[in-house]
DNA sequence: CGGGTTTGACCGGCGC
DNA sequence: GCGCCGGTCAAACCCG
């Protein structure tokens, strides 16, 4: 879970050349929409006579961009692969390792959730694939009709006694239990946010470490999260509190969010933390990208995302 | 007063 | 069939 010992995968991606003429800082709007088109990329319809020098300008441009269009590409699938060789590496150590305590003496019936338990904090992602494996060959049929389900993994205060992740998406809680592999209480919450929205969510406190909260998601939401209609930070408040996320996704999706103020960080030991502070806030941003680019299938859909964008300015030019 | 939380009761699945 | 256990319900309660 020490995202420092991890292999910098970031991709410091050369966009620079993309910019003719502009030298405007394009972070915010570099993969996402931009809030204007630069007017750099935009064809000049104005006829002129030089318009035949342009058009070889810009036929070389286009020429530039495909090359680091394919480069980039490039990039992505060789960090692809070594990510997902070192994945592989350690999902073996974690078998081998893990084998003997998750299937412990005690063959308790449906004990999945508290392997996945064990197993996830350990390891991120692919730590379901165990249980779900067994309880695909107890119940491969309600595996099949079963929601897509998803984990979550969020470290709290050592303090914090509340069962409270926020998501991005609004919760009702409908009930408490203390389940018998684990005596921290598991809270059960609905989607509150759609009337309609199915999704459920189980959220109880790691058996190895209390200050990690492991949220269950059962279902898919059928409407947009809070932040994404309201745009306000209400759920991950990634501005106000340090937090780093990983996420890691096999058919079934693990999120890891670490809500705490980061151990790594000589300031966060400080008296007092000033997250609003510009140099605290970069480094969440970078941590935050470091982390996305982590995962294999985000940076795969970058790809396809920049790949995209750049056909689609293609287009608009010719 | 409306919406959210708490908590005991209830239900259904599964193992023995 | 019985008992255990996880999940859900719903009335009471709390809070703004």
């Amino acid at each position: 879970m020490d995202n420092s010992s991890w292999v910098d995968t970031s991709l410091d991606l050369n966009i620079n050349p993309l910019r003719v003429k502009s030298d405007a800082p394009v972070d915010a709007e570099r993969f996402g929409v931009p809030r204007k088109m630069k007017p750099t990329f935009m064809f000049q319809t104005k006829p002129s006579a030089n318009s035949k020098e342009e058009t070889g300008a810009i036929e070389e441009e286009l020429n530039r961009v495909s090359e680091e269009n394919r480069k980039l590409t490039e990039m992505l699938t060789v960090m692809c692969e070594d990510y997902n060789a070192l994945r592989n590496q350690l999902m073996d150590c974690m078998c081998k390792n893990g084998e003997k305590e998750l299937h412990g003496p005690s063959k308790k019936r449906k004990s999945a959730s508290s392997n996945n338990n064990d197993n996830n904090i350990a390891m991120n992602g692919n730590s379901e694939s165990s249980s779900t494996d067994e309880e695909l060959s107890k119940k491969p049929r309600e595996e099949v009709i079963k929601a897509k389900t998803s984990r979550a993994y969020v470290r709290t205060e050592a303090g914090d006694k509340s069962l409270i992740v926020k998501d991005g998406y609004q919760w009702r809680k409908y009930g408490q239990k203390v389940t018998r592999d684990n005596p921290s209480p598991r809270a059960y919450f609905k989607c509150s946010f759609a009337p309609s929205c199915p999704v459920k969510k189980k959220v109880q406190r790691s058996v190895d470490d209390q200050s990690v909260l492991v949220a269950t998601y059962e279902g898919e939401h059928n409407h947009p999260s809070m932040e994404a209609t309201s745009g306000s930070s209400h759920g991950l408040t990634l501005g106000s509190v340090p937090c780093s996320a990983s996420l890691a996704s096999s058919g079934k999706t693990n999120i890891t969010l670490d809500l705490t103020k980061s151990k790594s960080s000589n300031e966060a030991k400080s008296s007092k933390p000033k997250t609003d502070a510009p140099e605290v806030r970069q480094f969440l941003v970078e941590q935050m990208a470091s982390s996305l680019t982590k995962d294999p299938n985000f940076t795969a859909a970058l790809a396809a995302a920049i790949s995209g964008r750049m056909l689609q300015q293609n287009h608009t030019k010719w």
